[in-house]
DNA sequence: TAAATATATGAACAATTATTCAAATGAAAG
DNA sequence: CTTTCATTTGAATAATTGTTCATATATTTA
């Protein structure tokens, strides 16, 4: 415990400089959204093609509803879409910034 | 429940082009250490300038044993580094990458 | 050596969350 | 219109995780 800031100047400028803690809230919201590897990985699998839910379950070796229930997240989250043709209802990456995120990530991961 | 694949050929076709799981699985952790605001703020911070524990905690109004705790995480996933100067402890970014990643966060956000 | 200070650590608790299972939609086909 | 099929949904469960609180460690200072 402090009972004194160690660098009150220093430490008082950085705090004013900081951005708001929505802006900053926000960002971790959108990173939550890519650390859950179902989730990468069926932002991996969209990145390739588009794909219905059955697919995705294969292609992630999960079940339908888990998928289902993550794909939801997804699209709240503005990172993927859909479409509906008959039964069947079909998943995209909403835009390439979506990309573009998880190629860092990946970039960071493969570097270390 | 499905009894067969829908789009057989381009679902094993997209599941042979998949990165291994343990490749996505750590992107996804890379991402889950972004997924906390109080993370996010200390990297934040530390974007701007090599802070001690107490700044950070003041700055983030947290705790100094939550900062603590979650400069350990940062550490252990090598997003932070530290050098010991007396009683106190100063933490930096470990590189570029890590402003990088977070760069890409806040303009997804802020382009929403 | 004892007191003070900065940080770290461990256990406990509350909150969040991913998956499963069962059941409900909604659309097509028989 | 009944059955089948693809997807969705909700509740329950198990697991993970961030914070707090108390205590420990390490370093400086009195």
């Amino acid at each position: 415990m402090n009972k004194d800031l160690i660098h009150e100047k220093l430490a008082k400028r950085v705090k004013n400089k900081m951005l708001s803690d929505e802006l900053l809230f926000d960002v971790a919201e959108v990173f939550k959204i890519f650390g859950d590897s179902t989730r990468v990985k069926i932002i991996y699998a969209l990145k390739l093609s588009e794909l219905c839910v059955s697919d995705l379950a294969f292609i992630t070796n999960s079940s339908e509803s888990a998928i289902s229930h993550q794909l939801r997240i997804l699209k709240q989250a503005k990172l993927v879409k859909s479409r509906k043709e008959g039964k069947v209802v079909y998943y995209s990456l909403k835009d390439e910034h979506v990309i573009k995120l998880f190629e860092i990530g990946r970039e960071h991961v493969e570097e270390l």
